[in-house]
RNA sequence: GGGCCGCUAGCUCAACUGGCAGAGCAUCGGACUUUUAAUCCGCUGGUUGCGGGUUCGAGUCCCGCGCGGCCUACCA
């Protein structure tokens, strides 16, 4: 009633108006849906109908606020477990989707859900006023209800609402999917995922535990004295990672930019400006495949800690996963796919040199050699091999093929060929390979990191490699960064670098397959029209 | 990109070897003051993803296309 009364007077002027434009609404309907099958337009004419009527009783159905005073988790919160037949006494003002109607003459049940939380208002006509009697007979599953009245506990000791007054709070007009059966159909989860939201209780466990995730991270990284950065999006040339990248145009600049791949670049040339420690937790694109693990735009973690190296940053990563998952499930112990992982530290470290001779029985191996003994390896194994590749890219095409989907549990896989890790600095001990990690959890890449090079030639000899690579044919391959090189030759300091790749974390955590399930609006193929 | 599978009412699903397109829920009408997937009575609802073909007859068989899923390949 407190947020009713404004709009009944406020609204008498505008009635004239909207009750026009409802008119040619109902006329239009039929065209926007006529693809569509007739009991659908049915439906959609009644609700449109009950507007008009809705209307015609001055009732606004679209109203400006409304004013609860507690949340249907308030109420369920504040009485856990009340006895059956009890009147509390104490009223409040609640408000949510309907998601249930049970009329039964001169009583009505109704369930309303908001933020995943469900409460029964218990409605006998007799103690609602004239208004909101009329209002219940026009009120459908699927329209945002507000509620005044009593908290009581019914016969069955149902937790409910008791009103006096019902409101409005917006009609729908589409029907919601089966309340039993829900919404199983894959495509439409992913295209309307406002309907998955409000009929899946899954679908909101998980981008819930995924906000947690990220909050998680966000902590650590706080903690630790990291300042949150965002850099650009938008780059005039891809760089930071191999992959191929999303190509836009800006039309004042006369320029084609490239949607970023990775942040990488931007974070160092920060580093090399006199921030120590930056991180920046967001989108980065490829235009590559996709898959059950791959979205064309997803989600890193990438950190940058001046005087840091590889080592250093395992024991961050450790850190940062065993935060989530506690955050995420209360614990480190979990179980993926019903295959127990613990994300206790410390995880394992091993050379992925020696993963690929404990896979191979080839304890000789080494990156010196000789290249037709390493395709012969490859060939053995079934693993296709190009006669541009050195031995680097040989040995990890091996351990990619046979190693990487092995490692269950959490394992640094170190020491990664120079030859494909072109911003890597070389290994203290041994210049064939680089200081850099990947991080593997349930034979899948969670990470990426390393003791970043800061040899502004060093680099400039990588890169020219890289540039090399890709006048070959290879399009994943990088190319020449100027301004990257003179932000280094400007000193970037010994800086240890992290990536994670985030969406896969939360797979890992919420236990799903499909990284379209953590993705609230994942990439489909447009819809012709 | 390749292979396999799927697409039937608003939702979830049936329909034998090619033989009248159905059910439950929802919607709509009716009864009902303690329901919990309320119950009961009655009704409505279809371009079987799209386009061709074979056939007396196609949801079903064949060809093409679209969209999706899984596996696989590249990547995180």
């Amino acid at each position: 009633m407190d947020a009713q009364t404004p709009h009944a007077s406020d609204d008498a002027n505008a009635d004239a108006d909207t009750d026009a434009d409802t008119d040619t609404d109902a006329d239009t309907d039929t065209d926007t849906d006529a693809s569509t099958g007739s009991k659908l337009q049915e439906i959609i004419a009644t609700r449109r109908e009950k507007v008009a009527q809705l209307r015609a009783a001055e009732v606004e159905p679209y109203p400006v606020r409304f004013a609860p005073t507690a949340s249907l988790a308030d109420v369920r919160g504040r009485y856990p477990d009340l006895a059956p037949q009890t009147d509390t006494g104490e009223r409040c003002t609640v408000a949510g989707r309907i998601i249930s109607i049970r009329r039964m003459g001169k009583l009505t049940f109704v369930v309303l859900r908001e933020d995943g939380v469900d409460l029964q208002l218990f409605c006998p006509r007799a103690a609602l006023d004239e208004g909101s009697r009329a209002l219940l007979e026009l009120v459908d599953v699927g329209d945002w209800l507000g509620a005044q009245g009593e908290v009581v506990a019914t016969k069955t000791g149902e937790l409910s609402v008791k009103p006096t007054t019902l409101t409005l709070l917006s009609k729908g007009l589409r029907p919601l999917p089966d309340k039993w059966h829900g919404l199983s159909d894959t495509e439409a989860r992913f295209r309307q995922r406002e309907l998955d939201l409000v009929v899946n209780a899954d679908a909101r466990r998980v981008f819930e535990l995924r906000a947690k995730v990220l909050g998680a991270l966000r902590a650590e990284m706080e903690e630790r004295g990291f300042v949150e950065v965002e850099t650009p999006m938008l780059h005039p040339i891809p760089g930071g990672a191999a992959a191929r990248p999303f190509v836009t145009h800006h039309n004042a600049l006369e320029a084609d930019l490239y949607l970023r791949i990775a942040p990488e670049l931007y974070l160092k040339r920060l580093i090399a400006g006199g921030m120590p420690r930056v991180y920046e937790i967001n989108r980065s694109f490829r235009n590559e495949g996709m898959s059950t693990r791959h979205n064309p735009e997803f989600t890193m973690l990438e950190s940058y800690e001046a005087y840091a190296d590889y080592h250093d940053v395992m024991a961050l990563t450790e850190s940062l996963f065993a935060r989530a998952a506690r955050a995420a499930r209360g614990t480190t112990e979990l179980s993926y796919q019903g295959r127990k992982v613990s994300l206790a530290a410390p995880f394992r470290r091993v050379s992925l040199l020696e993963l690929v001779r404990e896979a191979t029985g080839r304890g000789e191996l080494d990156y010196g050699t000789d290249l037709v003994e390493l395709r012969a390896v490859c060939e053995q194994h079934q693993v296709p091999w190009e006669p541009a590749w050195g031995p680097g890219k040989l040995v990890l095409e091996l351990y990619e093929a046979l190693v990487e989907h092995t490692l269950w549990d959490p394992t640094f896989v170190m020491d990664y060929p120079v030859e494909v890790s072109p911003l890597a600095r070389r290994h203290r001990s041994d210049p064939g390979v680089t200081e850099r990690f990947e991080l593997i959890v349930v034979g899948r890449e969670h990470a990426n990191a390393f003791s970043e090079l800061i040899d502004p030639d060093d680099q400039r000899t990588r890169f020219e490699a890289q540039a090399e690579a890709k006048a070959a044919g290879d399009e994943e391959a990088m190319v020449v960064d100027e301004a990257y090189l003179r932000a280094m030759e400007l000193g970037l300091p010994p800086t240890g670098g992290l990536g994670v790749g985030v969406d896969r974390l939360v797979m890992l955590l919420a236990d799903v397959a499909n990284i379209r399930d953590v993705i609230l609006f994942p990439t489909l193929r447009p819809q012709q029209q």
